[in-house]
DNA sequence: TCAAAAAAGTTGCAAATGCAACACTAACTA
DNA sequence: TAGTTAGTGTTGCATTTGCAACTTTTTTGA
Protein backbone atom coordinates (compact mmCIF):
# COMPACT_ATOMS: atom_id res chain seq x y z
CA UNK A 1 0.00 0.00 0.00
CA UNK A 2 1.74 3.30 -1.22
CA UNK A 3 1.44 6.01 0.74
CA UNK A 4 2.02 9.53 -0.34
CA UNK A 5 4.31 10.60 2.78
CA UNK A 6 5.79 7.48 2.86
CA UNK A 7 9.51 7.51 4.51
CA UNK A 8 9.24 11.44 5.13
CA UNK A 9 9.50 12.76 8.84
CA UNK A 10 6.47 14.81 10.49
CA UNK A 11 8.91 17.81 10.55
CA UNK A 12 10.14 17.32 6.58
CA UNK A 13 6.54 16.27 5.63
CA UNK A 14 5.71 20.22 7.06
CA UNK A 15 8.65 21.86 5.62
CA UNK A 16 7.52 20.14 2.65
CA UNK A 17 4.01 21.07 2.39
CA UNK A 18 5.33 24.86 3.55
CA UNK A 19 7.76 24.38 -0.24
CA UNK A 20 4.64 23.27 -2.16
CA UNK A 21 2.19 26.26 -0.79
CA UNK A 22 0.07 23.67 0.07
CA UNK A 23 -3.13 24.54 2.12
CA UNK A 24 -5.48 22.41 4.74
CA UNK A 25 -9.16 22.40 4.14
CA UNK A 26 -11.35 21.03 6.51
CA UNK A 27 -14.77 19.74 5.73
CA UNK A 28 -18.28 19.11 7.63
CA UNK A 29 -19.90 15.88 7.21
CA UNK A 30 -21.99 16.02 3.87
CA UNK A 31 -20.62 19.07 2.36
CA UNK A 32 -20.17 19.84 -0.82
CA UNK A 33 -16.46 20.21 -1.54
CA UNK A 34 -16.66 22.14 -5.06
CA UNK A 35 -17.97 25.05 -3.09
CA UNK A 36 -14.86 25.81 -1.66
CA UNK A 37 -12.20 24.89 -4.22
CA UNK A 38 -10.84 25.36 -7.83
CA UNK A 39 -11.79 22.62 -10.05
CA UNK A 40 -8.89 23.29 -12.26
CA UNK A 41 -5.35 21.62 -10.97
CA UNK A 42 -5.48 20.39 -7.75
CA UNK A 43 -4.34 17.39 -5.90
CA UNK A 44 -6.19 16.69 -2.80
CA UNK A 45 -4.40 14.39 -0.11
CA UNK A 46 -7.64 13.12 2.45
CA UNK A 47 -5.73 13.67 5.82
CA UNK A 48 -8.46 12.01 7.54
CA UNK A 49 -12.24 11.40 6.85
CA UNK A 50 -13.99 9.87 3.95
CA UNK A 51 -14.62 11.64 0.51
CA UNK A 52 -17.14 10.08 -2.40
CA UNK A 53 -17.11 11.46 -6.03
CA UNK A 54 -20.57 11.06 -7.10
CA UNK A 55 -22.56 11.59 -10.36
CA UNK A 56 -26.48 12.52 -10.40
CA UNK A 57 -27.69 12.22 -13.73
CA UNK A 58 -30.86 14.06 -15.20
CA UNK A 59 -33.62 11.39 -13.76
CA UNK A 60 -31.57 11.64 -10.15
CA UNK A 61 -30.08 8.37 -10.39
CA UNK A 62 -26.89 8.72 -8.09
CA UNK A 63 -23.60 6.67 -8.71
CA UNK A 64 -20.71 6.37 -6.34
CA UNK A 65 -17.50 7.18 -8.86
CA UNK A 66 -14.57 7.31 -6.34
CA UNK A 67 -14.59 6.17 -2.44
CA UNK A 68 -11.51 8.20 -0.61
CA UNK A 69 -10.63 7.23 2.49
CA UNK A 70 -7.20 8.43 4.91
CA UNK A 71 -4.01 8.48 2.50
CA UNK A 72 -6.02 8.09 -0.82
CA UNK A 73 -5.33 11.50 -3.12
CA UNK A 74 -7.70 12.63 -6.19
CA UNK A 75 -7.09 15.34 -8.50
CA UNK A 76 -9.27 17.97 -9.62
CA UNK A 77 -8.04 17.76 -13.16
CA UNK A 78 -8.33 14.24 -14.22
CA UNK A 79 -11.75 13.73 -12.16
CA UNK A 80 -14.56 15.18 -14.84
CA UNK A 81 -15.52 17.80 -12.09
CA UNK A 82 -15.84 20.57 -15.42
CA UNK A 83 -19.31 17.64 -15.71
CA UNK A 84 -21.96 19.25 -13.93
CA UNK A 85 -23.47 15.86 -13.10
CA UNK A 86 -20.42 15.40 -10.92
CA UNK A 87 -19.80 16.23 -7.24
CA UNK A 88 -17.40 15.38 -4.44
CA UNK A 89 -19.07 14.76 -0.58
CA UNK A 90 -17.45 14.71 2.39
CA UNK A 91 -18.95 11.59 3.90
CA UNK A 92 -17.63 12.39 7.34
CA UNK A 93 -15.93 15.34 8.98
CA UNK A 94 -12.91 15.46 6.39
CA UNK A 95 -9.38 17.38 6.33
CA UNK A 96 -7.61 17.42 2.73
CA UNK A 97 -4.60 18.72 2.18
CA UNK A 98 -4.87 20.28 -1.72
CA UNK A 99 -1.21 21.40 -3.82
CA UNK A 100 -1.28 22.56 -6.95
CA UNK A 101 -0.10 20.28 -9.46
CA UNK A 102 2.11 22.16 -10.94
CA UNK A 103 4.37 23.00 -8.17
CA UNK A 104 5.04 19.10 -7.39
CA UNK A 105 6.12 18.81 -10.74
CA UNK A 106 8.78 21.66 -10.62
CA UNK A 107 11.42 19.79 -9.72
CA UNK A 108 14.35 22.11 -10.76
CA UNK A 109 13.96 24.15 -7.22
CA UNK A 110 13.53 21.58 -4.81
CA UNK A 111 16.06 18.86 -4.13
CA UNK A 112 15.75 17.88 -0.67
CA UNK A 113 15.54 14.52 -0.33
CA UNK A 114 11.92 14.65 1.23
CA UNK A 115 10.96 16.50 -1.65
CA UNK A 116 12.19 13.37 -3.62
CA UNK A 117 10.91 10.71 -2.03
CA UNK A 118 7.67 12.42 -2.44
CA UNK A 119 7.52 12.61 -5.88
CA UNK A 120 8.51 8.78 -5.92
CA UNK A 121 5.40 8.11 -3.82
CA UNK A 122 3.49 10.36 -6.15
CA UNK A 123 4.64 8.86 -8.62
CA UNK A 124 3.62 5.28 -7.15
CA UNK A 125 0.50 6.41 -5.71
CA UNK A 126 -0.57 7.21 -9.04
CA UNK A 127 -0.10 3.73 -10.25
CA UNK A 128 -1.97 2.47 -7.61
CA UNK A 129 -4.96 4.83 -8.76
CA UNK A 130 -4.68 3.34 -12.33
CA UNK A 131 -4.71 -0.49 -10.71
CA UNK A 132 -7.80 0.26 -8.98
CA UNK A 133 -9.59 1.88 -11.67
CA UNK A 134 -8.92 -1.41 -13.55
CA UNK A 135 -10.14 -3.23 -10.91
CA UNK A 136 -13.34 -1.42 -10.77
CA UNK A 137 -13.45 -1.59 -14.87
CA UNK A 138 -12.84 -5.16 -14.09
CA UNK A 139 -16.38 -4.94 -12.15
CA UNK A 140 -18.14 -2.91 -14.47
CA UNK A 141 -17.81 -4.64 -17.33
CA UNK A 142 -19.55 -7.78 -16.30
CA UNK A 143 -22.66 -8.59 -18.31
CA UNK A 144 -25.07 -9.42 -14.81
CA UNK A 145 -25.54 -8.28 -11.58
CA UNK A 146 -24.70 -11.47 -10.08
CA UNK A 147 -21.30 -11.21 -11.51
CA UNK A 148 -20.53 -7.75 -10.52
CA UNK A 149 -21.52 -8.45 -7.13
CA UNK A 150 -19.30 -12.01 -7.28
CA UNK A 151 -16.19 -9.79 -8.71
CA UNK A 152 -16.84 -7.50 -6.39
CA UNK A 153 -16.82 -9.74 -3.39
CA UNK A 154 -13.81 -11.37 -4.44
CA UNK A 155 -11.63 -8.57 -5.00
CA UNK A 156 -12.43 -6.96 -1.51
CA UNK A 157 -11.84 -10.98 -0.37
CA UNK A 158 -8.49 -11.14 -1.49
CA UNK A 159 -7.55 -7.49 -0.57
CA UNK A 160 -8.45 -8.39 2.93
CA UNK A 161 -6.69 -11.79 2.90
CA UNK A 162 -10.21 -13.09 4.46
CA UNK A 163 -13.69 -15.04 3.27
CA UNK A 164 -15.19 -12.96 5.81
CA UNK A 165 -15.45 -9.23 5.72
CA UNK A 166 -17.27 -6.10 6.24
CA UNK A 167 -18.50 -3.72 3.50
CA UNK A 168 -16.96 -0.74 2.79
CA UNK A 169 -20.45 0.46 1.66
CA UNK A 170 -24.19 0.12 3.24
CA UNK A 171 -26.37 -1.44 0.61
CA UNK A 172 -27.82 1.21 -1.04
CA UNK A 173 -24.38 2.81 -1.84
CA UNK A 174 -23.17 -0.44 -3.01
CA UNK A 175 -25.54 -0.69 -6.02
CA UNK A 176 -24.75 3.17 -6.73
CA UNK A 177 -21.00 1.66 -6.78
CA UNK A 178 -21.79 -1.02 -9.03
CA UNK A 179 -24.37 1.11 -10.96
CA UNK A 180 -27.08 -1.44 -10.56
CA UNK A 181 -30.58 -0.67 -9.50
CA UNK A 182 -31.06 -1.18 -5.53
CA UNK A 183 -33.74 -3.30 -6.20
CA UNK A 184 -32.07 -5.77 -8.36
CA UNK A 185 -28.97 -5.92 -6.42
CA UNK A 186 -31.20 -7.07 -3.33
CA UNK A 187 -33.45 -9.58 -5.29
CA UNK A 188 -29.61 -11.18 -6.19
CA UNK A 189 -28.15 -11.17 -3.07
CA UNK A 190 -31.14 -13.49 -2.00
CA UNK A 191 -30.59 -15.64 -4.84
CA UNK A 192 -26.65 -16.05 -3.71
CA UNK A 193 -27.47 -16.86 -0.26
CA UNK A 194 -30.28 -19.13 -1.39
CA UNK A 195 -28.10 -20.70 -3.69
CA UNK A 196 -25.30 -20.78 -0.79
CA UNK A 197 -22.49 -19.05 -2.84
CA UNK A 198 -22.74 -15.67 0.08
CA UNK A 199 -23.89 -15.15 3.44
CA UNK A 200 -24.27 -11.88 4.50
CA UNK A 201 -25.86 -9.95 7.13
CA UNK A 202 -24.81 -6.44 9.08
CA UNK A 203 -22.70 -5.43 6.55
CA UNK A 204 -20.77 -8.94 6.48
CA UNK A 205 -19.85 -10.66 3.74
CA UNK A 206 -18.48 -14.44 3.93
CA UNK A 207 -17.93 -16.46 1.03
CA UNK A 208 -18.93 -19.84 0.57
CA UNK A 209 -16.75 -22.91 -0.68
CA UNK B 1 -1.79 15.57 -25.62
CA UNK B 2 1.05 14.40 -23.41
CA UNK B 3 4.15 12.33 -25.31
CA UNK B 4 6.67 10.46 -22.72
CA UNK B 5 9.25 11.69 -25.01
CA UNK B 6 8.19 15.79 -25.19
CA UNK B 7 11.05 18.19 -25.85
CA UNK B 8 13.85 15.11 -25.72
CA UNK B 9 15.48 15.22 -29.34
CA UNK B 10 16.00 11.88 -30.81
CA UNK B 11 19.95 11.71 -30.01
CA UNK B 12 18.87 12.44 -25.87
CA UNK B 13 16.02 9.86 -26.48
CA UNK B 14 18.22 7.03 -27.27
CA UNK B 15 20.86 7.84 -24.51
CA UNK B 16 17.67 7.80 -22.08
CA UNK B 17 16.82 4.09 -23.49
CA UNK B 18 20.30 3.21 -23.06
CA UNK B 19 20.38 4.62 -19.45
CA UNK B 20 16.90 3.01 -19.10
CA UNK B 21 18.08 -0.79 -20.06
CA UNK B 22 15.24 -0.15 -22.37
CA UNK B 23 14.51 -2.79 -25.00
CA UNK B 24 12.62 -2.66 -27.64
CA UNK B 25 10.21 -5.60 -29.25
CA UNK B 26 8.03 -6.04 -32.37
CA UNK B 27 5.20 -7.65 -32.64
CA UNK B 28 3.17 -9.75 -35.91
CA UNK B 29 -0.35 -8.29 -35.85
CA UNK B 30 -2.85 -10.25 -34.39
CA UNK B 31 -0.36 -11.64 -31.65
CA UNK B 32 -0.16 -12.15 -27.90
CA UNK B 33 2.50 -9.94 -25.56
CA UNK B 34 2.29 -12.14 -22.87
CA UNK B 35 4.53 -14.84 -24.23
CA UNK B 36 6.92 -12.76 -25.09
CA UNK B 37 7.17 -10.53 -21.85
CA UNK B 38 7.52 -10.49 -18.11
CA UNK B 39 4.02 -9.74 -16.50
CA UNK B 40 5.81 -8.58 -13.07
CA UNK B 41 6.72 -4.67 -13.52
CA UNK B 42 7.47 -2.87 -17.20
CA UNK B 43 6.01 -0.16 -18.67
CA UNK B 44 5.32 -0.23 -21.98
CA UNK B 45 5.54 2.65 -24.66
CA UNK B 46 3.75 1.80 -28.06
CA UNK B 47 6.10 3.09 -30.95
CA UNK B 48 4.13 2.42 -33.93
CA UNK B 49 0.68 -0.03 -34.28
CA UNK B 50 -1.75 -0.62 -31.81
CA UNK B 51 -2.49 -2.63 -29.10
CA UNK B 52 -5.54 -4.06 -27.37
CA UNK B 53 -5.87 -5.13 -23.41
CA UNK B 54 -8.77 -7.72 -23.67
CA UNK B 55 -10.38 -9.86 -21.36
CA UNK B 56 -12.06 -13.57 -22.29
CA UNK B 57 -14.47 -14.56 -19.78
CA UNK B 58 -15.25 -18.50 -18.94
CA UNK B 59 -18.48 -17.76 -21.97
CA UNK B 60 -16.43 -16.58 -24.62
CA UNK B 61 -17.76 -12.91 -24.20
CA UNK B 62 -14.54 -10.48 -25.14
CA UNK B 63 -14.28 -7.43 -23.56
CA UNK B 64 -12.08 -4.46 -24.25
CA UNK B 65 -10.61 -3.30 -21.58
CA UNK B 66 -8.08 -0.77 -23.12
CA UNK B 67 -7.27 0.26 -26.51
CA UNK B 68 -3.59 1.72 -26.94
CA UNK B 69 -2.57 3.72 -29.97
CA UNK B 70 0.75 4.98 -30.99
CA UNK B 71 2.76 7.22 -28.09
CA UNK B 72 0.70 5.39 -25.50
CA UNK B 73 1.83 3.65 -22.35
CA UNK B 74 0.30 0.77 -20.28
CA UNK B 75 1.53 -1.00 -17.40
CA UNK B 76 1.99 -4.55 -16.67
CA UNK B 77 1.76 -4.43 -13.42
CA UNK B 78 -1.70 -2.74 -13.30
CA UNK B 79 -3.13 -3.91 -15.92
CA UNK B 80 -4.65 -7.30 -14.26
CA UNK B 81 -2.23 -9.40 -16.43
CA UNK B 82 -2.24 -12.12 -13.54
CA UNK B 83 -6.19 -12.22 -14.27
CA UNK B 84 -5.89 -15.69 -16.60
CA UNK B 85 -8.99 -14.05 -18.43
CA UNK B 86 -6.65 -11.21 -19.60
CA UNK B 87 -4.47 -10.68 -22.80
CA UNK B 88 -2.19 -8.24 -24.60
CA UNK B 89 -2.88 -7.95 -28.26
CA UNK B 90 -1.09 -6.64 -31.37
CA UNK B 91 -4.04 -5.33 -33.36
CA UNK B 92 -1.68 -4.48 -35.92
CA UNK B 93 2.36 -4.92 -36.46
CA UNK B 94 3.46 -2.88 -33.33
CA UNK B 95 6.86 -1.75 -31.87
CA UNK B 96 7.11 -1.53 -28.17
CA UNK B 97 9.36 0.14 -25.85
CA UNK B 98 9.67 -1.93 -22.39
CA UNK B 99 11.67 -0.06 -19.33
CA UNK B 100 11.53 -1.69 -16.00
CA UNK B 101 9.63 0.69 -13.94
CA UNK B 102 11.75 0.57 -11.53
CA UNK B 103 14.40 2.35 -13.49
CA UNK B 104 12.02 5.09 -14.00
CA UNK B 105 12.14 6.03 -10.34
CA UNK B 106 15.36 5.37 -9.45
CA UNK B 107 16.44 9.35 -9.68
CA UNK B 108 19.40 9.25 -8.03
CA UNK B 109 21.97 8.62 -10.57
CA UNK B 110 20.53 10.12 -13.23
CA UNK B 111 20.67 13.89 -13.11
CA UNK B 112 20.20 14.85 -16.94
CA UNK B 113 17.66 17.35 -17.91
CA UNK B 114 16.06 14.96 -20.81
CA UNK B 115 15.88 12.24 -17.51
CA UNK B 116 14.15 14.65 -15.67
CA UNK B 117 11.71 15.60 -18.46
CA UNK B 118 11.08 12.48 -19.09
CA UNK B 119 10.18 11.78 -15.45
CA UNK B 120 7.57 15.05 -15.51
CA UNK B 121 6.36 13.12 -19.00
CA UNK B 122 5.77 10.32 -17.38
CA UNK B 123 3.83 11.52 -14.68
CA UNK B 124 1.59 13.66 -16.69
CA UNK B 125 1.07 10.85 -18.65
CA UNK B 126 -0.30 8.98 -15.52
CA UNK B 127 -2.62 11.55 -15.08
CA UNK B 128 -3.71 11.30 -18.03
CA UNK B 129 -4.48 7.61 -18.03
CA UNK B 130 -6.42 8.35 -14.81
CA UNK B 131 -8.46 10.97 -16.93
CA UNK B 132 -9.46 8.36 -20.01
CA UNK B 133 -10.11 5.92 -17.06
CA UNK B 134 -12.63 8.11 -15.47
CA UNK B 135 -13.92 8.73 -18.97
CA UNK B 136 -14.47 4.84 -19.35
CA UNK B 137 -15.94 4.60 -16.11
CA UNK B 138 -18.19 7.35 -16.88
CA UNK B 139 -19.48 5.78 -19.82
CA UNK B 140 -19.43 2.35 -18.30
CA UNK B 141 -21.44 3.16 -15.31
CA UNK B 142 -24.72 4.57 -17.72
CA UNK B 143 -27.91 1.99 -17.08
CA UNK B 144 -28.77 1.86 -20.73
CA UNK B 145 -27.33 0.83 -23.95
CA UNK B 146 -28.68 3.97 -25.58
CA UNK B 147 -26.90 6.11 -22.64
CA UNK B 148 -23.35 4.29 -22.99
CA UNK B 149 -23.41 4.90 -26.76
CA UNK B 150 -24.49 8.54 -26.41
CA UNK B 151 -22.17 9.13 -24.19
CA UNK B 152 -19.08 7.92 -25.78
CA UNK B 153 -20.35 9.78 -28.86
CA UNK B 154 -20.26 12.77 -27.24
CA UNK B 155 -16.91 12.01 -25.87
CA UNK B 156 -15.92 11.30 -29.32
CA UNK B 157 -17.55 14.53 -31.16
CA UNK B 158 -15.61 16.37 -28.63
CA UNK B 159 -12.36 15.03 -28.35
CA UNK B 160 -12.45 16.07 -32.07
CA UNK B 161 -13.78 19.25 -32.31
CA UNK B 162 -16.54 18.08 -34.73
CA UNK B 163 -19.89 16.46 -34.81
CA UNK B 164 -18.74 14.53 -37.61
CA UNK B 165 -16.25 11.44 -36.48
CA UNK B 166 -14.54 7.99 -37.41
CA UNK B 167 -15.04 5.56 -34.94
CA UNK B 168 -11.33 3.78 -33.69
CA UNK B 169 -13.43 0.75 -33.56
CA UNK B 170 -15.25 -1.52 -35.65
CA UNK B 171 -19.03 -1.96 -34.35
CA UNK B 172 -17.94 -5.54 -32.86
CA UNK B 173 -15.33 -3.81 -31.04
CA UNK B 174 -17.96 -0.78 -30.13
CA UNK B 175 -19.94 -3.09 -28.19
CA UNK B 176 -16.78 -4.97 -26.82
CA UNK B 177 -15.47 -1.53 -25.53
CA UNK B 178 -18.83 -0.71 -23.97
CA UNK B 179 -19.54 -4.15 -23.06
CA UNK B 180 -22.69 -4.68 -24.08
CA UNK B 181 -24.43 -7.30 -26.57
CA UNK B 182 -23.64 -6.62 -30.51
CA UNK B 183 -26.91 -7.01 -31.41
CA UNK B 184 -28.64 -5.03 -28.63
CA UNK B 185 -26.15 -2.42 -29.94
CA UNK B 186 -27.22 -2.12 -33.13
CA UNK B 187 -30.90 -2.47 -32.35
CA UNK B 188 -30.41 0.91 -30.10
CA UNK B 189 -27.86 2.48 -33.06
CA UNK B 190 -31.06 1.43 -35.18
CA UNK B 191 -33.41 3.54 -32.79
CA UNK B 192 -31.08 6.47 -32.71
CA UNK B 193 -31.05 6.60 -36.35
CA UNK B 194 -34.59 6.45 -36.31
CA UNK B 195 -35.05 9.08 -33.79
CA UNK B 196 -32.74 11.48 -36.19
CA UNK B 197 -30.11 11.70 -33.01
CA UNK B 198 -27.17 10.21 -34.79
CA UNK B 199 -26.22 9.32 -38.59
CA UNK B 200 -23.87 6.73 -38.70
CA UNK B 201 -22.52 4.39 -42.03
CA UNK B 202 -19.17 3.16 -42.97
CA UNK B 203 -17.75 4.18 -39.22
CA UNK B 204 -18.27 7.70 -39.62
CA UNK B 205 -20.91 8.95 -37.07
CA UNK B 206 -22.74 12.08 -36.82
CA UNK B 207 -24.11 13.64 -33.81
CA UNK B 208 -27.38 15.34 -35.14
CA UNK B 209 -28.96 18.79 -33.32
C1' DT C 1 -36.51 9.31 23.99
C1' DC C 2 -39.00 9.60 20.33
C1' DA C 3 -39.97 11.39 15.86
C1' DA C 4 -37.98 11.64 11.51
C1' DA C 5 -34.89 10.05 8.22
C1' DA C 6 -32.20 6.57 6.20
C1' DA C 7 -31.47 1.98 4.98
C1' DA C 8 -33.03 -2.73 4.11
C1' DG C 9 -36.03 -5.71 2.16
C1' DT C 10 -39.90 -7.07 -1.02
C1' DT C 11 -42.96 -7.43 -5.15
C1' DG C 12 -45.39 -6.80 -9.76
C1' DC C 13 -44.76 -5.36 -14.07
C1' DA C 14 -43.07 -3.24 -18.27
C1' DA C 15 -39.04 -2.52 -20.73
C1' DA C 16 -34.44 -3.52 -21.96
C1' DT C 17 -31.03 -6.81 -22.72
C1' DG C 18 -28.59 -10.98 -23.97
C1' DC C 19 -28.53 -15.01 -26.61
C1' DA C 20 -28.95 -17.80 -30.62
C1' DA C 21 -29.46 -18.11 -35.12
C1' DC C 22 -29.79 -16.35 -39.19
C1' DA C 23 -28.64 -13.70 -44.08
C1' DC C 24 -25.87 -10.62 -46.33
C1' DT C 25 -21.70 -7.85 -47.50
C1' DA C 26 -16.90 -6.57 -47.20
C1' DA C 27 -12.23 -7.79 -46.60
C1' DC C 28 -8.57 -10.68 -46.81
C1' DT C 29 -5.31 -14.31 -48.77
C1' DA C 30 -3.76 -18.51 -51.03
C1' DT D 1 -10.05 -14.41 -58.43
C1' DA D 2 -12.31 -17.79 -55.80
C1' DG D 3 -12.90 -19.26 -51.37
C1' DT D 4 -12.70 -18.17 -46.64
C1' DT D 5 -13.04 -15.31 -42.82
C1' DA D 6 -14.56 -11.11 -40.51
C1' DG D 7 -17.92 -7.72 -39.91
C1' DT D 8 -22.76 -5.87 -40.43
C1' DG D 9 -27.51 -6.14 -39.89
C1' DT D 10 -31.80 -8.38 -38.26
C1' DT D 11 -35.25 -11.08 -35.58
C1' DG D 12 -37.75 -14.01 -31.98
C1' DC D 13 -37.68 -15.22 -27.52
C1' DA D 14 -36.49 -16.01 -22.69
C1' DT D 15 -34.33 -13.74 -19.07
C1' DT D 16 -32.76 -10.00 -16.59
C1' DT D 17 -33.16 -5.51 -15.19
C1' DG D 18 -35.00 -1.12 -13.79
C1' DC D 19 -38.73 1.31 -11.95
C1' DA D 20 -42.37 2.33 -8.78
C1' DA D 21 -44.41 1.54 -4.79
C1' DC D 22 -44.63 -0.42 -0.79
C1' DT D 23 -43.43 -2.31 4.44
C1' DT D 24 -40.24 -3.07 7.97
C1' DT D 25 -36.06 -2.20 10.44
C1' DT D 26 -32.27 0.61 11.88
C1' DT D 27 -30.03 4.87 12.71
C1' DT D 28 -29.82 9.63 13.81
C1' DG D 29 -30.23 13.84 16.10
C1' DA D 30 -33.29 17.51 18.18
Amino acid sequence: MASIFKEIGTKDKEKLLKELEATRIFFDKNTSLLERISKSNLIGILEFGSVQIVRTDYNGNVIIISDLREGDIFSTKFSLLDNAEYDIIAKEDSEIIFIDYDYILNINQKKSIYYQKFLINFTNIMGEMIYYQNKRINVLTRKTTREKLLEYFYNESRKRYSKTFKLDFNLTELAEYLSIDRAAMMREIKHLKEDKIIEISNGKVTMLN
